[in-house]
RNA sequence: CGCGGGAUGGAGCAGCCAGGUAGCUCGUCAGGCUCAUAACCUGAAGGUCGUAGGUUCAAAUCCUACUCCCGUAACCA
């Protein structure tokens, strides 16, 4: 069983394309796996506790609890809009969830894990949190945006972070808790380093913050959000559950095979805190889970764009473009890990050519001209001319890059190389000419081949395009009239998938061009 | 000397870890085709791979120094 997480997002305002991103990218793995016959789960959700949460409340008048609620929902939806399907929903406010903290909190209190003592420093009372040495100015005091701050102590209880530095270490080193892209791996090595002088603060007083989980052997506090939001992972993934409890079975699932995650959370939360947590816990290396982390989106620039306005909510992206427009082009246009810069006029450009013009247009004209001439009929592709072989050995490498690539957590190379199979089809056909062949009825038989040799290929890319693509894939498969094909396995593409003899359904553009007024 | 990423034809990027005549998409120009979603195909122009050194028979790729850009910097997610 594949376990396949997210980050979940603080739903302190409406999802942005970020969230997105990471949903979709969780997405597509997840239904990769199942492509090759695996089974798979997908956990995703929202961190709902902490401070922001409380602020965000207050500034729109609402109770946070009713703020919390209403914000989720919105994540939700764009994620059913978006056709991100998981298998389990996080929410760091369900009673499942907070149990298991508290059980967590329990457990290493007695060990010895925790400890309470006094902290001594400068609070900023308009920010409500406390400062450090960083947080001074070049003249060494802390300057107006923080308003009042005062010398305040105060009581904590810390969680022995140190105690795991050495651990750490030589369980990032070795791979255990395995980081992709590896060039991220260097930036927590060193981070690593100033582990070991510090512990957690896992507390906050419920006096100054009491939206969270309270600590179970002292109620005057509350749990610190990202304790309480990481350990999302396995509290949902049926870690040390109730007898009678619906969530999944631990040991099927942990540990997890991708945590995606984004280049902000990565170093101190997720490779620092989070596999710390679970040493104390009595998780051993071998038990970490691996991280996958991704680049950001950047919205800079402002190119705007009179004909195409500058939209970057993906829910309004979803509602113009369609789910696998914005689908196709955050796993498109980004490579490895690595940031992009998020513009509309790429998303339009790469649809309209990749999509529009070179796959679905070369579906459309395979399967309008097997129908004038060879009224829908396959054709036999078990041919030996060289062109056909050329093309078949093209899909075989096309293929082979798509599923090494796929199994790195490429996706952009994977589409690629479906890319590089469509523009063969689309040479090959120039280069044969049916449409010329088929004034001749002696060939009609070649141009049969021909053309099944193409709507053959089409059917195979459809399915690998299926997890990235469901819906269009869906269509594909609609117009080659062959519905079986959601059910089929990685491995099952062989050449043949449409039979000699088979009709093949009506032409209709599965990727209508975004047509775009030119600004004049 | 905090940490990390980046600098490749007009634009956006890949290639660098495992050195061997610079690749992709878009754009531009010229041709071809007309089955198809004003789509498709072919060809051309355009790059001293940030700068300066070094290693090597050979460097975009390895090493050193430097310049510029971006992100981030640990009880504040």
């Amino acid at each position: 069983m594949k376990f396949i997480t997210t980050a979940i997002d603080y739903p302190n305002g409406k999802p942005h394309i970020g969230h997105a991103y990471e949903k979709i990218i969780a997405d597509v793995l997840t239904r990769y796996e199942r492509l090759k016959g695996e089974e798979a789960y997908y956990l995703t959700g929202v961190d709902q506790h902490g401070q922001k949460m409380v602020k965000t409340a207050e500034v729109e008048g609402v109770n946070v609890a009713t703020l919390t609620k209403r914000n989720t929902k919105r994540f939700i939806k764009l994620w059913e809009k978006l056709d991100v399907k998981y298998d389990g929903w996080a929410e760091t406010t369900d009673d499942r969830h907070k149990t298991c903290v508290q059980n967590i909190l329990t457990e290493l209190e007695a060990k010895g894990s925790l400890y309470k003592k006094s902290y001594d420093g400068f609070y900023s009372v308009r920010q409500e949190q406390y400062l450090t040495d960083r947080d001074r100015n070049e003249a060494g005091e802390f300057g107006p945006e923080w308003g009042d701050v005062e010398e305040r102590e105060e009581e904590n209880w810390y969680f022995k972070l140190s105690e795991h530095a050495e651990w750490l270490k030589s369980t990032v080193e070795k791979d255990d808790l395995k980081i992709i892209p590896e060039f991220r791996k260097n930036e927590v090595l060193n981070a690593i380093e100033r582990a070991g002088e510090t512990d957690l603060c896992i507390s906050r007083p419920k006096e100054r913050m009491s939206w969270g989980i309270p600590l179970p052997f002292d109620p005057d506090f509350v749990t610190y959000v990202w304790f309480d939001a990481l350990i999302n992972y396995i509290s949902f993934a049926g870690y040390k559950k109730p007898e009678s409890s619906d969530l999944p079975d631990f040991d099927t699932l942990w540990p997890a095979d991708l945590q995606i995650i984004g280049k902000d959370i990565l170093v101190p939360a997720h490779a620092i805190y989070w596999p710390c947590m679970l040493h104390a816990m009595g998780f051993e290396a071998a038990k970490m889970p691996t991280l996958l982390v991704h680049g950001f989106w950047n919205i800079r620039g402002d190119k705007m764009s009179k004909s195409l306005g500058n939209i970057v909510d993906p829910d309004e992206l979803a509602d113009k473009f369609g789910p696998d427009t914005v689908r196709y082009y955050l796993c498109r246009d980004i490579h490895s890990g690595k940031d992009s810069d998020f513009d509309i006029e790429r998303l339009v450009m790469i649809f309209n050519t990749e999509l529009a013009n070179d796959l679905g247009n070369l579906l459309n004209r395979s399967i309008n001209l097997l129908k004038g001439a060879c009224a829908s009929t396959v054709a036999s592709t078990d041919t030996s001319e060289e062109e056909d072989i050329a093309l078949r050995e093209s899909l075989a490498k096309s293929t082979a890059a798509y599923r090494a690539a796929m199994e790195n957590c490429e996706i952009s190379v994977a589409l690629q190389a479906i890319n590089d199979h469509v523009t063969h089809c689309n040479g090959y056909l120039e280069r044969s000419q049916p449409w010329t062949m088929k004034k001749d009825e002696s060939l009609l038989p070649r141009v049969g081949e021909i053309l099944s040799h193409t709507a053959e290929s089409c059917a195979h890319l459809a399915v690998l395009l299926s997890p990235i693509l469901p819906a269009a894939a869906a269509k594909i498969y609609g117009q080659l009239s062959k519905p079986g094909f959601a059910e089929l396995n990685l491995d099952d593409l062989k050449w043949g998938l449409l039979e000699a003899g088979h009709l093949t359904g009506k032409p209709k553009p599965v990727f209508p061009r975004i047509q775009v007024e030119k600004p004049e």
